[in-house]
DNA sequence: CGAAGTTAGTGTCTTTTCTACACTATGTCA
DNA sequence: TGACATAGTGTAGAAAAGACACTAACTTCG
């Protein structure tokens, strides 16, 4: 193996977000052992030797949510010295997007998972508010120059859910006609042809995404 | 400490460009030590247990050029566990920018270090080709929305040089005309009212930038 | 001393993209 | 059938991007 005094704990820790009830939410585990025992954390944990970085990201969201298969990327990789009490930990961090729907139990009845807002965290360990503070900026960053956003969608949506999802992450409002004429000219979204109809208003128009593609620069 | 398994070797390694004959170029070391002694090599090594990775990779940057204090941003970690046959070591990549003015001494007379041309890179150890394909790609995609082709310059600087810096990283030539007016309007760019003399031609106005600034966001 | 060579420097027009903005359509329900 | 709620649509002005060719200033050589 190699010299001392370079080895370290790896770990990795990974920003979960879905969006629920206009409201971009996070995926937090209540940690049981010190330090910051009781404490609300990222999931997360250390990797295993024989395992890639990327592999070990996505296992542990499969863990926690039971979702594969879904956007994640790595974020970026923090080594602060003193940032774990225990010694020397990077932590190797991604972010995930998740479809609200393909989270069939929401962490419901679990007092140890829960979903928080991005604007209500409560505090956690080490640093991992700033590691969901940077993981914001990149989705947002990311909704101008690419389709990313179409992540969130499940099998079919309207346009104003699209939008709604746009609006969640930037925390703005967009004009209507022209986010509607941008998003239809894109080559990655079709009409269904079907229909949506939820209250006591006029139905709208269901999309899919045509290759089920996985996120594109368009910018 | 924490959980065996997750021991692992921590290193960081660092693609420092620089630009020189119209050429973009990459700081090589030639290695010693088995593995790959004799290939060429990223300049990086093993993090002590007590150093920042960002100290980490700016005291290497300094060790093999002599400069300090210059753009260096994390790139990107890289953690296959093939990827060093010594065992799992995990490579936090950065990339630094160095104007050619301040260096001063240019690796020659060294025949353990070289500039290569990015576009002519010999065979290189681990995976040190893709971390410097990856890194100069992000460094092209910088140069549409934000200003970091100028942490290439030196004092002071020609417009015609500013211009062959953008050409020589995207690897295709600008227009002129449209390329001044974009790069005149820029607040961080100043005109010195000095004029640069060089070859038989008319002069041309040197420019400096205004505040010794980092890097910015400009669109 | 002027002609040739070399790089610096400049403006306009066209096309494209972005932005602001308000009304009609289609359904439900009372 | 009228009130309500969301879906859906187009245009005009402003700004940004892209294409494009000539003159200016210096040096050198004949």
């Amino acid at each position: 193996m190699v010299a001392d005094g370079a080895m370290t704990g790896l770990a990795t820790d990974v920003v979960v977000f879905t969006i629920r009830d206009q409201c971009l939410r996070v995926l937090l585990v209540r940690r049981s052992g010190e330090p910051f025992a009781g404490h609300w954390a990222l999931p997360g944990g250390m990797v295993p030797a024989d395992e890639a970085l990327d592999d070990c990201a996505s296992r542990m969201l499969g863990e926690k949510t039971g979702v594969r298969g879904v956007y994640l990327e790595q974020l970026y990789s923090f080594g602060e010295p003193g940032r774990d009490p225990r010694g020397r930990v990077v932590s190797v961090a991604y972010y995930a997007l998740v479809p609200p729907e393909r989270l069939a139990r929401f962490a419901d009845g679990d007092d140890q998972l829960a979903w928080m807002p991005t604007e209500a965290l409560p505090e956690l360990a080490f640093d991992h508010r700033h590691i969901v503070e940077l993981a914001h900026r990149r989705l947002a960053a990311k909704l101008d120059y690419s389709n990313i956003a179409l992540q969130f969608m499940g099998e079919r949506f309207t346009l104003s859910e699209l939008q709604s999802v746009y609006e969640t992450i930037l925390g703005e409002p967009l004009d209507k006609r022209n986010f509607r004429k941008r998003v239809r000219n894109l080559p990655c979204i079709e009409d269904t042809g079907e229909w949506f109809r939820a209250g006591k208003h006029r139905p709208a128009r269901l999309f899919r995404v045509t290759r089920s593609d996985r996120v594109e620069i368009i910018k």
